[in-house]
DNA sequence: AAATAGTTTATAATGATTCTAAAGTAATAG
DNA sequence: CTATTACTTTAGAATCATTATAAACTATTT
């Protein structure tokens, strides 16, 4: 199956209506080897460039992410900036997260090993574990 | 020494001015047992309560939460919402972070074990490390 | 082909945070 | 002390990220 159907497929099996918008956005984010990490704003720009034939709006740009997001296609990242950061790993990793530039680089997930995890609170169980190094310049 | 004393002293070891607004802002944030997390706009609610006898701009607010994260008397916390979070604990230590509620609790340093440290990537050292146990409702 | 349900878009609205510049206060110098 | 200086507070404006609105558009179903 080629990269077109592929993503027709991945958008429909989601319940998502494989639009212009959506296919052009899902070939970006999800045609690649490594990890992408990203903001709205900077998704906004790569993908509106000044060549790209057609523009896609802020406002779909934002609900795409959601969109995607809410299919499991994309997680949020925790960092202590004020603007969200979306990954297209969605599956469970740890970050080096640079405090100086914003940026983010994954760590796999077994490079890590979290031991002597604590019981949730009473009444929550817990669905993430994320580890974070903050990094600075050396 | 009493509380208001070692308050002044708090704030100009770290070049503050003890001005009435950090006073009452640093007795609020630090003369506590337990870690105190918070957003601007929470601490903004709490100190400008009804009764408080004279109010605190929320410019002040901010600049205050500035002037103390400077100084290392506040962390801020990484978290997928997009207003900051504040940490009266500055030392290293852990949470778990409720994506329902955006409540946090603290995790003891010691509570849990991060092995295997992978090195920082070149030209970068490690600053901090932060387990985040996202939870939710069971 | 018509009806429908979902999507995109420009634009307005909101919410958090930062900026501005004038008035006020703490620290310092005389 | 008093005057000078440096820093701080403040109201309000400005900015930045994100969400809401509602009309035009498009994919899907009938
Ligand atoms: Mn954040
Ligand atoms: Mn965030
Ligand atoms: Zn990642
Ligand atoms: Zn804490």
């Amino acid at each position: 199956m080629n990269l077109k159907n592929k993503i027709t497929n991945k958008l429909q099996s989601s319940k998502l209506r494989p639009t212009k918008q959506r296919k052009k956005i899902a070939e970006f984010l999800f045609n690649r080897e490594k990890t992408f990490h990203f903001t709205a704003e900077e998704l906004n720009k790569i993908i509106n460039k000044k060549d790209s034939s057609e523009k896609i709006s802020l406002a779909t740009i934002y609900n795409t992410i959601d969109a995607f997001k809410k299919a499991g296609h994309l997680k949020e990242i925790l960092t202590n900036n004020n603007k969200s950061f979306y990954d297209t790993n969605v599956s469970s990793h740890h970050h080096f997260f640079d405090i100086e530039t914003n940026e983010l680089e994954d760590i796999n997930y077994n490079d890590i090993k979290v031991v002597n995890l604590p019981h949730a609170p009473k009444g929550k169980k817990i669905q993430d574990v994320e580890v974070t190094l903050t990094v600075k310049k050396s």
